[in-house]
DNA sequence: ACTAATCTACCGACCGGTCGGTAGGTTCCC
DNA sequence: GGGAACCTACCGACCGGTCGGTAGATTAGT
């Protein structure tokens, strides 16, 4: 049913599939309509149809390719990594990469359009997104004990580092003042080191 | 024949209001129609439309209410403190709190519909939007001067500390193992002092 | 080599349903 | 009696999705 993109020319439905992900990316997933998403493709809602099944089944393509894109760019490479710190480092390097260089529209619809997923579909993506969260709980978990990390609640420092990284799309424009590498360092230094000067470490 | 209570106001508009919120807060703004929420009202569609101009003024109000809320709960009860670092505790406690403890809903309709929202609008909520990060950047750039933190970026930390918050309603549910008041210290000692002991700091 | 059958990709027209919104009448309370 | 509150009935626009049909390329039979 799925086919893999070919080498040199993507497949018609890869071609829907990135069209679509712009446009619900641009409006959203309710407002942008089928008829929308033809127009840009140049053919008719009906022409569309020949290619994919439902609209929720084109949202949920577009969701996991956008899991595909992150876990072959970011999870998989670094899940590898022996030494927990080196790990969370590069874990929070490559995902703020992947979210300001690559900016692939395909994360901020998983972003921003979680609940109009449903059913089977939505398990699926949630399974994956789970096991993201598990890695990072099992990370901070090995960092405090290995004694590099302060006593820290690893769930809580898990979805604070999440909500840091995922809300960048909110913000953060390419040509800022920071370019993405450097964006990517401070943010990982603000984490790991924290606000204030050691010396005021009270309580 | 039912006999209304006229006198235990909160306005009809009022009510409307919390009832949309509620509304939009679950099944999002386009896929809430003004049926589902007059019905939640017990009322029909024109009933409503005799105490709000339009769906989208509606949207509208509640994001202003959620702002009036943030800021008489939050903004304007931590302007005033001398001292940056205590102005950034009892900001970080006071807006953790606010979006655990008392959940408002008008407050995920902000963080959620600001796209569904247009021209004037829109620009009045993100001016109000726009004060709350000036005043956290004018903050982190005090405590930089003050000694008391490290040299960061005082933008990077307003946008990794607002990830941070904002993020919290995508995963915290109340009656977790933290209650709101744990979380609220946790999350300020971890954005303060950081995941790694101060010997660690390197670079 | 020729042609008949088949397949792929697409279109114009249309369907049942829902949407935000409204016109105009009715009820109820001061 | 007058106005606020609310209703019934309806509108035009648009939605996701389907249907019958077809141009053009491909394949199969002879």
């Amino acid at each position: 049913m799925k086919k893999r993109t070919r080498q040199d020319r993507p497949t018609r439905q890869a071609q829907i599939f990135e069209a679509a992900a712009r446009i619900f990316c641009e409006k959203g997933f309710d407002k942008a309509s089928m008829g929308d998403i033809s127009a840009a493709m140049g053919l008719t809602k009906a022409g569309i149809y020949h290619h994919i099944r439902s609209k929720e089944e084109l949202l949920y393509e577009i969701m996991s390719y956008g899991m595909d894109l992150f876990e072959q760019k970011v999870l998989n490479r670094v899940m590898t990594i022996d030494d927990p710190l080196d790990r969370i480092r590069a874990t929070l390097r490559g995902h703020v990469l992947l979210v300001t260089r690559d900016r692939p529209k395909e994360i901020t619809v998983i972003l921003h359009e979680s609940i109009a997923l449903k059913g089977r579909y939505r398990d699926r993506i949630n399974a994956r997104k789970k096991r993201y969260v598990k890695f990072l709980e099992k990370t901070f978990r090995e960092l405090v004990k290995s004694g590099a990390a302060r006593h820290i609640d690893p769930s809580v420092a898990t979805f604070a580092m999440l909500g840091m990284i995922n809300w960048i799309y909110q913000w953060y424009r390419p040509g800022c003042r920071l370019d993405e590498n450097a964006l990517a360092e401070t943010l990982a230094d603000l984490f790991l080191n924290g606000v204030l000067k050691p010396a005021e470490n009270t309580r």
